[in-house]
DNA sequence: TCTGGGGTCCTAGGACCC
DNA sequence: TCTGGGGTCCTAGGACCC
């Protein structure tokens, strides 16, 4: 038995290394990946472009002026996703309890592995250098006895190490860090913290429940009390990849130039309507509730939603809610930078029937959809698109 | 040439029902 | 006639995470 069972795996810079296995020319030039053109960001930044305060989600324009000379790769989803996958199996060749989070982390439960594998340090360290061996590159390892604790522990051990938190060291190692250190607080809330004079996690810690509550909430206040002493869950709920099932599922574009064009918007609105629909269609899954989003050229950010009567998966269907909702903003000149269609209230497919109003007769349109469908398989998303994307 | 795209969860008010 | 909770659904916004 072990009382440090937890183990979060966090790979160093995920993106960035496995594109570096490409191009070892670069390794020892500041390099990031993310969208090279107009209006991107960075989504993993090296160790050398970090020197320099490259850091991810940073607009690109800045990322160059910060620094000159830095390498832009384009990202490459398909071998991410697939190194991923190889990792998840090395995680689960040491336990079936695994948490993914995302491509590039996951929690580990060990409990059940200790008495093959020995200590959860000798595990951290196998994982390590077997992802090593057999992906070229590094991760970091956080070992605690609770779920928040190892996530701080494996930023801490940051890039290529191992620490371990023993129970009795939690507050010790815990209690000194800023209050924006912890899960669920992000930059706005640990302004607010810091404004009501709570700036470590200790004096988190120490503050009366309900006055933490009048500041943030009551969950947040439960929860940030939990966090800063340690006492989060440390059940694990094991799941294959990231999300699954999804509970929504969306798109959203920014232009490459902010527009007022209704007609270049409701084309837009059709292509993610396709794309959000054809996923949901290949997930076996339909939705009531479609919701549009706009981003103005200022970046206020407002949605409009509509739950419809029955479950849909049909992209006209789709595209009609959404468009009827754009048009209801009654929008003059305002240009927009994004427009986003997110469908929510998920259920299988299966589980809906639909009722046909009297009197409307059946449009096809979903039998078109999977004739799409069929066609996308065979010959490629570029091969068929609605006719007014052409 | 500031600020992507995929999500999740919480809050809060109003409608509506019991 | 006045006063009430509680629960669920819908909508909008906001914060956060990777």
């Amino acid at each position: 038995m072990t009382d440090t069972p937890i183990l979060h795996v966090d790979m160093d810079a995920f993106y960035a290394s496995v594109a570096l296995r490409e191009r070892p020319d670069l390794v020892d030039q500041p390099v990031v990946v993310g969208g090279g053109g107009g209006r991107g960001v960075v989504l993993a930044a090296n160790y050398v472009a970090r020197r320099y305060g490259v850091r991810s989600a940073l607009p690109m324009t800045r990322v160059r002026r910060m620094c000159p000379h830095v390498v832009v790769i384009e990202p490459d989803y398909a071998t991410f996703t697939s190194v991923s996958s190889s990792v998840m199996e090395t995680f689960r060749e040491v336990t079936p309890v695994v948490e993914a989070m995302s491509l590039d982390e996951a929690f580990l439960d060990v409990r059940g592995s200790t008495r093959r594998l020995g200590p959860p340090a000798r595990i951290a360290e196998r994982l390590r250098s077997t992802i090593h061996d057999e992906q070229g590159i590094t991760c970091s390892v956080g070992v605690a006895a609770s779920v928040s604790v190892a996530k701080l522990a494996s930023r801490r051990a940051k890039p290529d190490g191992v620490i371990v938190v023993p129970p009795a060291e939690v507050t010790s190692f815990l209690h000194p860090l800023d209050v924006g250190e912890l899960y669920g607080v992000g930059e706005k809330t640990q302004a607010l913290l810091h404004r009501f004079g709570l700036l470590t996690v200790g004096d988190v810690a120490h503050t009366p429940l309900r006055t933490l509550q009048r500041a943030v909430g009551d969950h947040l206040g439960r929860e940030l009390q939990h966090l800063a002493w340690g006492t989060d869950r440390s059940e694990l709920t094991p799941r294959a990849g990231p999300h699954e099932p999804e509970r929504s599922m969306g798109a959203d574009e920014t232009f490459t130039r902010d527009t007022d064009d209704r007609e270049v918007i409701v084309r837009e609105l059709l292509r993610l309507s396709a794309r959000v629909a054809g996923r949901m269609r290949s997930a076996d899954v339909a939705g009531r509730t479609v919701t549009l989003k706009v981003r103005f050229a200022d970046f206020t950010t407002i949605t409009r939603s509509r739950t419809l009567p029955e479950a849909t998966d049909v992209t006209v269907e789709i595209h009609r809610a959404v468009t009827r909702l754009y048009d209801a903003l009654g929008l003059q000149r305002a240009r927009l930078r994004l427009v986003g269609v997110r469908v929510e209230g998920l259920v299988p497919r299966a589980t809906v029937h639909r009722q046909l109003v009297l009197g409307e007769s059946e449009h096809g349109w979903a039998d078109a959809d999977r004739a799409v469908d069929r066609a996308t398989r065979r010959f490629g998303t570029a091969a068929v698109r609605p006719a007014s994307l052409v």
